[in-house]
DNA sequence: GCACTCCGTTGATATAAATCAACAGAATAA
DNA sequence: TTATTCTGTTGATTTATATCAACGGAGTGC
């Protein structure tokens, strides 16, 4: 795996509304110390528990960011995609991850020494502002998951879950997804086997239709209906 | 109610690491523009939807801090409680309250512009960070609530609700609480009347201890344990 | 005084969702 | 090739939890 490979942090500006902060020098730092790493589906980019050296910038692929419980269940609390830096609250408090990260299909990732990256938060007011304008939009993000998990039935809950990776995540509408089952059943808080059946009677009432990897939403408005009524 | 009644923010500055971090003039800044208010009991600080103009600071007493649903239901996302002010994430992005803030009991509540505030994170770096790092704190706390809410059966929950109120939130042992049944239910996702029966059958195995709005925890570890097993 | 609402409590019943079990197909390893 | 593991799927059963209903007591307003 060797340092600064393929893209380099100037492309990333571009695509990034936080990164767009940075000025030369400060880009210059990012990109000295950065290292790119390729992740094949399934591997691990940093585990729930262990500490916390670097910042986690996904250029390419798709992250999907988890907590795992003692018992055995995960969570799926988000994703990371390009391009975007993870925000870890732990760098912050007790330097360890409270969440890990998986790339769900073929992923590059750029890893930024973390006092670097604190160091240029300390001295640069515009990226820190950028910086928790990013991290409360993804506080909201968990409210409304955290309102939907323990407010609504299964039925409002993949509803939201299809409408989120629409709309959100892959912007498309029929969209292709490395997602597996197990996955949304994560997404959703609920067995494989309960998001299979919520599916099978969304096929059935003609609201998504799916093939292998490909969701397609047929009927947006009802999805957004069943997700209000919960 | 007057402006600059009884604390000022001097007093207050002593007891926040957050607020710690402002320099005489910035004080001054919050000093001047500063409202306080007295709420009593069940009233509204802030309401989820509503524009937010003031950040707030609690000076006394207790908020809880809730997500409503279309449907009715309530999640208590957390407290705030002296010296402390409310993260509003929505004051960094679409400018609306996300989740809504009640007085627990007798609370005093200190507002103060969005706007100097804002200005004060533009441009003291160390307040910036100090930020953060509360931010990242009450992060980590969503998580762990979403993944008790999630993975645990109601004991499970009832149990991390008995352990944080004590632990976290009162800082005492026998502790006196103005929470209603239904408050702790909606901290722990479920009915008052489950919350109630959870209740019940810990006090019939002696693990806790009530006596109208006194709480004791009598047996901690095997709360623990409960909580672990979920 | 009385009516009324809110809170805490308990029991009976209904139901949403997990669990258990089984199997087919695809992918992977030996 | 065969064996094996993972994913997706369906059905039968169990169970955790909500819902419904009822009641006593405390507080509040008239």
């Amino acid at each position: 795996m060797a340092n600064n490979n393929g893209s380099n942090c100037h492309l990333c500006m571009q695509k990034s509304d936080v990164f767009k902060r940075l000025n030369h020098d400060e880009l210059d730092a990012v990109n000295g110390c950065r290292v790119t790493i390729k992740y094949r589906p399934g591997e691990i980019i940093f585990k729930q528990g262990s500490p916390c050296h670097d910042f986690v910038c996904i250029v390419s692929g798709l992250a999907k960011l988890y907590i795992e419980s003692e018992c055995e269940k995960r969570i799926i609390i988000g994703f990371a995609k390009p391009v975007d830096y993870i925000f870890v609250p732990g760098a912050f408090t007790d330097k360890r991850h409270h969440f890990s990260a998986v790339a769900c299909e073929e992923t590059t990732a750029c890893l930024v020494n973390a006092e670097v990256f604190q160091n240029i938060l300390d001295n640069n007011n515009a990226f820190a502002s950028a910086f928790i304008k990013k991290v409360s939009e993804q506080a909201i993000g968990m409210f409304e998951q955290l309102a939907s998990l323990t407010h609504k039935q299964m039925p409002g809950r993949i509803a939201d879950v299809l409408l989120s990776l629409s709309q959100k995540i892959y912007n498309a509408n029929p969209f292709v997804t490395s997602l597996s089952r197990q996955d949304l059943a994560d997404m959703s808080g609920m067995t494989k086997e309960s998001a299979i059946r919520i599916l099978k009677t969304f096929k059935d009432d003609n609201l998504i239709r799916t093939d292998s990897d490909t969701i397609e939403l047929l009927n947006v408005p009802m999805l957004e209906t069943i997700s209000r009524n919960g």
